[in-house]
Parts: C-alpha cells; sequence; structure tokens
DNA sequence: GGTGTATTTTGACAGTGTCAAGATTATTTC
DNA sequence: GAAATAATCTTGACACTGTCAAAATACACC
C-alpha cells in the first residue's frame, strides 16, 4: 500500500510542519496557508484541524521550533577569549540566524503571534526561557564587572533590544544594509560593552 | 443634495485614509480590509481602487503619515540642558510615540510593507528623511565629541537599532513590561552616551 | 467480532483582494 | 451652450482564505 493511497497519513502532525517551514521560508508568513500546507501533505483542507486547533496554534509550533534553535545558539556560541570577542562572536551569530531565516525571526518576535493571536502556552515557555538563558549568560560573563548601580537583567534587556533592533532593520530591509551588517554590529558590540566599563 | 445620495464622494481619498487610521487603530493590520473602508465612507467596494492603486499602495500612505509624525519628533524634541537629558527626552518620546501608536508604528518598520509589499518611493522618501534627520541631530549633538575612530552613520544605525529594538520588544508584548518602560530606557540611553565617550 | 476513538473527508459559509465592463458625473474643448 | 473626454463610482465575477458541521473511514482494544 502506497504513501498516496493511505487514508491515514500516519505522520500528519510533522508532516505539516516542515510543509509549514518550507511554505514560510519561500513565501513568508502571509503566503503561508493551510489549504496549501494540506494540499501539499497529499491531505484535505479541513485535516489539519486534527492535529493544530487553528492556524495561530500552527504557527505557534512553528515559532517554538524557531525558538529551539534560538536557545542552542546562545547556549553554545560565546566562544572567544576576551569578552569582547565573546560578545562579538554571539551578535554575529545572532544577525547570522536572524538573516538566514527573516521570516521566521518576524514569526517569531513579531505582532502576529503575540499580539494580533494569542501565544501558546508552550511558545511563552520556551520564548522566555532563551531570554533567560541569555541573561544568565551574561550575568556569568560579567560577574563582578558591572560599574556599581547596574541591574545586569536592564543590562540583558537593553543589549538584547540592541541586538534585536538591529536584526530587524537589517532583514526588513531599513536604513541598514546587508553588507554594513559586520560594520554595525561591532559597533553594536562597542555600544553594549562600553556600558560595561571598558 | 445630502452626502450619501451623490454618486461623487468628492473627497474619497483622504476619508479611505481617515477611516484606515481608525480601523488599523482598533483592528491592527489584519484586521484593516479595503471592503471595510469603503463601507465606512459610504461607498462600493472597488471604488477605493482608482484611489489607490492596491491595498498596499493604501497601507503606504498610512505608513508614509506616521513616517511624518515622527519627523517632526526627530526634530523637535531634543530638549534639555545636557546631551544625556536630549537623548533621554528623545527615546522617551520615541517610545511614547511607538506604545502609543503601536499598529502604526508596526506598519511602518514591519515586513508587511518592506519586504512582503513594496514599499512607494513616496514611503521611501519620508521614511529615510526621518533617519538621514535622526543622523544629522545626533552627529550635530556630538560634534568634535566623538572617540577617534567613530563613524557618526554607525553610531546612528546602532542606537537606532537599540530604540528601535526596545520599542518592538515592549509594545509586541514580549520580555520587557511596560512598567520597565522608564528604567530599560534609561538603560538603553546610557548605552548609547557611553558610547558617546561619556 | 464489536465498540469506541482517532483520523480524514465533503459540503458549506462568510470573508478577502482585485479584475473587467458598464454607468454616472465633472471637466475640458470647441 | 453642446459635444467630447476624463474622472469617478457601481455591479458582477473569480479565486483564494480560515473554519465549522456532519458524515465516512480506519485503527486499537476488549
Amino acid at each position: 500500500m502506497t504513501n498516496a493511497s493511505r487514508y491515514h497519513h500516519g505522520d500528519l502532525r510533522s508532516a505539516l510542519l516542515q510543509a509549514a517551514s518550507e511554505q514560510l521560508k519561500e513565501q513568508g508568513i502571509d503566503g503561508l496557508s493551510l489549504r496549501k500546507l494540506a494540499e501539499k501533505a497529499g491531505v484535505s483542507r479541513t485535516a489539519p484541524y486534527h492535529h493544530f486547533k487553528d492556524k495561530n496554534a500552527l504557527l505557534c509550533a512553528l515559532a517554538a521550533e524557531g525558538f529551539e534553535s534560538l536557545d542552542e545558539l546562545i547556549s553554545q556560541r560565546f566562544e572567544g577569549e576576551t569578552l569582547r570577542d565573546q560578545m562579538l562572536f554571539f551578535v554575529r551569530d545572532y544577525l547570522r540566524f536572524a538573516v538566514d531565516h527573516p521570516e521566521r525571526y518576524e514569526l517569531m518576535f513579531g505582532r502576529t503571534l503575540w499580539k494580533a493571536g494569542t501565544p501558546t502556552p508552550e511558545l511563552k515557555s520556551v520564548a522566555y526561557r532563551s531570554f533567560r538563558h541569555y541573561t544568565d549568560k551574561l550575568a556569568a560573563l560579567t560577574a563582578g564587572q558591572l560599574p556599581a548601580g547596574n541591574d545586569p537583567l536592564r543590562l540583558a534587556q537593553a543589549s538584547w533590544a540592541t541586538v534585536h533592533g538591529l536584526c530587524r532593520l537589517l532583514i526588513d530591509g531599513i536604513y541598514v544594509n546587508q553588507e554594513d551588517m559586520d560594520a554595525v554590529s561591532e559597533q553594536s558590540v562597542a555600544l553594549i560593552l562600553s556600558a560595561l566599563g571598558r
């Protein structure tokens, strides 16, 4: 019995997620429709609804995947000898992730899910976790080196905002060109580092 | 002859923009449909197409309005005696603008127009103008005070990225609570200022 | 074998952007 | 002032969307 002739797909959920991932990359968030995904998986229009409550739920799952990758990056990519090198490595890898997967990044951080939609508990949890990991990492790296009166949490928020803002401007093509990426990321790291009193 | 009975609306273009502005505020970008706007203006579904090429064009006009406001803010709101106060004023006003008009801000800077759609020449022009004004302002404020080897353009990009990233995290409801706004904006200003050598 | 559950299907509905062709009014031209 | 042209608006239509309800099918377990 061939794949195409089966009434039950067998692994529709992950087939949908995979198709969604490709569709997201090629067509963007708005070009992603449940009906197209269903067709891609060789299944009827409403079959996806037995694996995801609605479109929002599928998108949340897709975004959660992204945060998993980002979390790995945060956990691993602080290599380098000096603090400056470590931050530079991280910022460059983070930027590369965003530039390589712009639509995914938009999905992860954009209004679609967080404001227009309703983020899944799973999504919230994995997103907050990656931020906590970043805060921890930053705190460990700068332990005992922060100028008095500096809250590590505030610093994490402000520096994340810098990198995040850079990503947005970069991948949406506003104000910052991709050729400037290295120069601007160096400038941003300088921004963050000078707040650490170096 | 009453308004409702006229075949020609008279000022449909601005009526549509006004309706769109309200709709954007109440329902967000995705909740904004040309058909609803047409109905609000008391006109048939396709009438808008004689004033805007398509939905993208209308959204671009709406975003351009936003950049006009932002540009005023940049031109006027660098008050204060010290450089620190000036930056702090600006950052707070900028954040307030974004928080007060989150959907507008998303439209102005988001992928909808800049990547998924095609930004109008008018939109591009007014958006770039705002950034140029910011760069000029920053250059004027820090004239002769920049540490050697610092490119004003890079600094403008990096600092704008910081404020922009803060706005996004704030209005998209990720990570930063509105109550933390003042504290984080102070931290961000500190970030920017310390890069200026203070 | 029979029962219940998980999965998938078809049918349907309201909503969307946008094109084409025709109707109506304003404006320009003679 | 009348005729021609342009601007504006309307109706009809098409393909597409997310999602609900109800019926059909296959699987798992007792």
